[in-house]
DNA sequence: TACACTTCTCACACCGGCGTAATTTCGTCG
DNA sequence: CGACGAAATTACGCCGGTGTGAGAAGTGTA
């Protein structure tokens, strides 16, 4: 049974309901990671759905588009070949800092810590002192990324989303 | 600080070999991880002792100090939550490419690349095109690091090893 | 030869990751 | 209203990677 996207052809009424989120599924398809992972994911409390989670099983986790985002750049930092718990590391920093201009900055791990940066200048800089590793990851290209695989998949639900937001008409990079 | 290890004193009349190279022991002292690692290391050809391999038990492996140096980089890797996978095709790539100039370049490895790079423009610049993660480790820090260990625990033996190659006028201090 | 030291061989622990099957819920149809 | 089937989640448990520990087996040297 295919009812995948009916709702969308009543684009006016949707304006009452601030998108209900993702689906598990759903989710999944647009980070382009496994069920499995993200399952695995929020029942280790690495991310958890924040619209709704799972309570008893058949219950529907459902996500934000801020989960995806989220979801977007843990999946990148684990190609990029970091280790899982590393990333919880990361998260447990991040999570608080991690604020709207998510376009505009640049994550960077340095040892233990984590740091948003905003101009390359600043990352030569840590390099100049840095001990370790640094890595480094641009959350603009993150952003755009999930926006292009939405609308690829669902199209109109993108619109749903980013209508409370700022629309960057220019993405600034670095 | 300047000159970790200047123009050589000479007054080494240290054992007149153009030193025989680093035990196991010695190795994982130097570098800082557990004989078990360096032992499971060489068992599965991260890395093996390019002066001496094993050959049955009993046999005594020896590390070269270029050994130590990418021992120590692989540490470095790990300590900044990459995974052990990720290290192998790093060095798979990095083997053929780091050559003496250990001191001044930069090690990135951008998504499945590995790239050596000398300035930080270079790096801004992988920066702007770049999709995913970067990870960035300047391996001065690692030769000046691998040497201090070396001097603590061992004095007398940087000399023997530095002796041929070119000793680096400036050391990056702190 | 005796001795200290190193490597090898296993067996095993721990964790991340994920396949599979059972269980529960949701929406719908009769 | 009640039941049914699809969809989603949870439970169970296996597998592979990364070591570790203990002890056997060699080696080089005094």
């Amino acid at each position: 049974m295919f009812a995948v996207a009916d709702e969308i052809a009543e684009t006016s009424d949707v304006e009452a309901l601030p998108h209900a989120g993702f689906s598990g599924k759903k989710t999944a398809e647009i980070v382009g990671i496994t069920y499995r992972q993200l399952d695995y994911w929020a029942r280790t409390d690495l991310i958890s759905p924040s619209i709704a989670k799972a309570v008893g099983s058949g219950s529907r986790r459902q996500y934000s588009y801020r989960d995806l985002l989220e979801l977007k750049v843990i999946k990148q930092l684990l190609d990029s070949g970091i280790r899982l718990e590393s990333v919880r590391e990361v998260f447990t920093y991040l999570r608080d800092n991690l604020g709207e201009d998510v376009t505009t900055v640049n994550l960077v791990i340095s040892g233990n810590r984590s740091v948003l940066v905003r101009s390359g200048e600043e990352i030569i800089d840590l390099l100049g002192k840095g001990q370790g590793v640094l890595n480094i990851l641009p959350l603009a290209g993150v952003k755009e990324e999930v926006d292009a695989r939405i609308v690829e998949l669902f199209p109109g639900e993108l619109d749903a989303i980013t209508a409370g937001e700022p629309t960057p008409g220019s993405a600034a990079a670095q």
